[in-house]
DNA sequence: CGCGTCCGGTTAAACGTTTAACCCTACGTA
DNA sequence: TACGTAGGGTTAAACGTTTAACCGGACGCG
């Protein structure tokens, strides 16, 4: 590999003058300027960033840490963030933590070997201590500490609310996720929070982010009593369909569903899932950006930043126009 | 950070001495070996990554280059590949190339400038010659001078035919994918074989691997004149039964649907998808199997690796006792 | 005319490793 | 006893940068 070394000795200056013209560290003459362009041209160098870490003592690296890469979540998030990234002239390391928290501090280990300039953080679980030698931004979920940039669940939620009251909904089943977790927690109080004096909560069950449903749950929807149901997420939206039917109820005509983050197939699903979208691409070019500004002035305050959702309706919510004419005399809300 | 240096004087040893114990390079007395660990233990050395690189000449990384994230093809292959490579000791740094030729080649070349130890390449098209300083190991799209893992398409398209003469279909639809990509190619060629002499192709249209259905496409699925439809993708698999349904058509009564790829919501479409189920975690971990004795004795002759894909029935090629007694009319689950 | 200053350039040290070359001591053997 | 040797350790060079310190000459100004 060609270094300064070279370029130095074809252009016939010093490696000092060449290291500077390239950086443009310290002003030099036109003439050697041009001299140096031209060898590098020539020769074709390109500095070796190991070197100049090894020197400057940080690099042009980013970290990245996720809980779990085949979650649909996170494929548009990562691709964001490695865009933003490398249009900033990082490269970017990442890493799987598969919803372990052991690997994903073995994780945060590695990158602090590395000498990583910065790491974005999706952690596994809320409300961890911690203490890395690089700046952290944490993406959905606040750590003590981190910039953070979310997604508003709360408004999400409540867009949720005010839709289903609007659609004139007035028992309501909840499987909401992880109490755990401030985003599951944060949607829940959102749906409340709006349908309050409107709806009730028929039922409700705290269950995880997965596609299989806890029996009790699938007991439920045998007799739904409620003529909607809010999952915590898309998955669980989909199998509440799935169940419903085999239950010999059909959506949205008898229940209509509504699901959460709006997966790429949510409109491939029969019918359309109704759901709330997350800013994915916004929420990876954010956290990149806020890691950028921390890189550069590690002296910035601490930043929340939460990013607006939006509701996509689509047919799980469809009501037709004979229900409209029977029950949805109600007046609208907000 | 703590060095080499801080380990020797607190060993009371030469910095060359505890760079032997930590590598094993020379032997030491088990008196010396104790007093380094104890001090690496005690003072929490982690060898730096820059140093090392630059000294030796080579790195621990491995690149990963992706035409897009987005497509629910990579997500597994992926993480398969993080996960095998951090086993093996190295780190990975992610480019998704954006389906641009032109992206992908700068993202190489960054790659060359990181020393990168070899790279796993997914090109976003075939044939192209090229000459890197890295060993590269492509997926599933076979590149002259590097060695490629792939799913065995072929065997997949068999698998398709095969499963459709079973069932008694005798006129079959064909979507199948770019002709200029290998993989699609073969798909086709291997569906063909298998039909050869018992089914006959009612009509064939070349589509890009997208759920957007051409015009013409739409039209033929109005009238659909065949017994089954292959889409060369999930995607447009799932497109092909909203515009047969959309038409009139029942899926899988009046026309079945067949996809490939088996992506992870083939079972969350309605009905279920049946179609070809890639080894996506095996691709993945042998590719950075192959790139890691390739990187360690360059001179291993090229392979070329094929793995075994297999056929995942659904319910969109269920056909009804009815059917098989020759009755048209239908017997169908509730 | 002489002095300070700026400008464009060079020299050399330093970053943290690895590793070749060397050195000393103890030991086995002639 | 003397000598070769192997084992366990050290010294120092090198990897490719960046950057502080230095240097010589041209130039402006009193």
């Amino acid at each position: 590999m060609v270094t300064l070394k070279d370029i130095a000795r074809a252009a016939g200056v010093s490696i000092a003058t060449v290291s500077n013209v390239v950086n443009g560290t310290k002003p030099a003459t036109p003439q050697v300027q041009r001299r140096v362009q031209e060898a590098i041209e020539r020769l074709g160098y390109v500095p070796n960033p190991h070197a100049q870490s090894l020197r400057t003592g940080h690099s042009r690296t980013l970290g990245l840490v996720v809980p779990d890469l085949t979650n649909p979540y996170f494929p548009a998030l990562v691709q964001a963030i490695e865009t933003r990234a490398r249009a900033l002239g990082y490269v970017l390391i990442v890493m799987d933590s598969g919803n372990d928290a052991l690997r994903e501090t073995e994780a945060l280990t590695l990158l602090a070997g590395y000498r990583v300039a910065g790491v974005v953080w999706v952690p596994v679980d809320d409300a961890r201590p911690l203490d890395w030698p690089y700046p952290i931004v944490t993406v959905d979920r606040p750590v003590r500490g981190c910039d953070t940039v979310a997604a508003d669940h709360a408004q999400g939620g409540a867009l949720i609310g005010a839709h289903a009251v609007a659609l004139g909904h007035r028992r309501i089943g909840l499987l909401s996720g992880p109490r755990h977790l401030q985003s599951a927690t944060l949607r829940r109080i959102g749906v409340l929070r709006s349908i309050e004096g409107i709806a009730e909560v028929a039922w409700e069950y705290e269950v995880p982010f997965s596609s299989d449903l806890p029996s009790e749950v699938q007991a439920q929807l045998c007799e739904p009593g409620c003529s909607l149901v809010v999952g915590a997420n898309d998955a669980i939206a989909v199998a509440v369909i799935r169940h419903l039917r085999e239950a010999g109820s059909r959506v949205p005509d008898d229940v209509a569903v509504v699901g959460f983050d709006d997966v790429p197939w949510a409109d491939f699903v029969d019918p359309g899932l109704t759901t709330v979208r997350q800013p994915l691409a916004e929420l990876g070019t954010s956290a990149v950006g806020m890691l950028h500004a921390r890189i550069a002035d590690p002296a910035t305050p601490l930043q929340q930043r939460t990013l607006p959702v939006e509701l996509v309706v689509r047919r799980s919510t469809e009501r037709s126009m004979a229900e409209f004419a029977g029950d949805a005399t109600e007046g609208a809300a907000a």
